[in-house]
DNA sequence: AGTGAAACGGAGAGAGGTTCCGCATGCCAA
DNA sequence: TTGGCATGCGGAACCTCTCTCCGTTTCACT
């Protein structure tokens, strides 16, 4: 190992950095970063990193400078959507809702990124499917809300006991392989995996 | 294209073969697919060609004169699997049981093959995600039997009218990833997608 | 045994991810 | 403003993995 103080937070936003980066090399991670965004939620993950020097217009050097492998790149381009995600969820119905409205909005909201952006929606699934590695930090809000949603739910008595937080990003990835299989049918999915959901005394 | 007749058939059983193969022939395609397998069932799918070549003994030459990828490889190692499924579900389940609970069987006996076998876990959720290119005759097969199950629910009345065959393999994404990540917990899930699929006067 | 077709092995081409190092550039102090 | 230098940059080179090609071997049949 060379490098005495490697990057520790390449992949993060970080609001308090412990050194100040150079001008150019904030330019340059905000470029390949818009550049990852855009090919991979067009043509999905398998794009070649040779192809997102390219459209940032830097060299395959400045990409592992910035991201440690390209998993973690492709991981940090889709924080973004987890990010939108979270948003909508928080203001629109995290506190107003009945549970199960809101979960239903929550799925329906992920499904809808999911069809948009193909890499976001590899993450959710190898995230989901991956045993190990560290979650990033939006994912597990995300996977946190739902836990707290699915507790709610619980507690008031319409979601079945025997059901976790944890369950319902599993649940995602049927979820996503309808997404990109039958365009439009998700809704339905969603309405099944919900009536599975329910307590049997709201059935 | 050099070869003026290509090998069709090399990733099925074939029993009516246009040529007979040599002896040797045989035997090399038998050590491959044990050897693949093996390695697959082992280790997921991501084991290298060399490792698969070296098990087996043979070069990896031979491994491209019998499937023309490592993909075609690796579903032909789960053909076998597919088999054992279809075999349990036609002799023990297909005829005599309720059809919710002749789901409930075979969902289960996925679950238990796909904890067993990496490989066959990944072609079933790559086969189900991945919306192009030819389906394996047994995993057809299997696809055709949920697609009569569902049906022979949906006309005694106890399967919900909104759903289709297809949505079933759909779900096996999500119990696959419960499968790989907490080992036990997919009799749950199982619960959990058998209740979203009753129909509603039945809950 | 002799012959031709079928099958074999494994070097190497090609592609993609990752590393390395000499050169360029922004930053700060004098 | 300029000189010093840590930081950042580019892209050739390297590694690994899939897949191809072709000279050699083996089988099957006469």
């Amino acid at each position: 190992m060379p490098t005495p103080m490697p990057v520790q937070q390449s992949t993060s936003a970080h609001t308090t950095s412990p050194r100040r980066r150079r001008a150019d090399a904030e330019r340059n991670r905000a470029r390949v970063l818009n550049a990852a965004r855009e090919l991979f939620a067009e043509r999905g993950a398998h794009v070649s990193m040779d192809e997102v020097a390219r459209r940032a217009e830097v060299g395959v050097g400045t990409l592992y400078r910035h991201f440690p492998t390209k998993e973690a790149m492709v991981e940090a381009a889709s924080q973004q959507r987890f990010g939108e995600i979270l948003t909508y969820y928080r203001t629109i119905c995290r506190d107003s809702t009945e549970p199960l409205e809101a979960l239903k909005l929550l799925l329906t909201r992920i499904a809808e990124v999911e069809a948009r952006d193909r890499g976001f929606a590899s993450v959710v699934v190898e995230g989901t499917l991956g045993s190990e590695g560290p979650r990033s930090p939006l994912r597990a809000d995300l996977e946190a809300e739902l836990v707290s949603l699915v507790d709610k739910g619980q507690a008031a008595g319409v979601i079945r006991q025997d059901i976790t937080g944890a369950d319902i990003l599993s649940l995602t990835c049927g979820l996503n392989s309808i997404v990109h299989r039958r365009s439009g049918d998700w809704r339905r999915y969603i309405n099944i995996v919900l009536d599975g959901l329910r307590s049997s005394r709201e059935r």
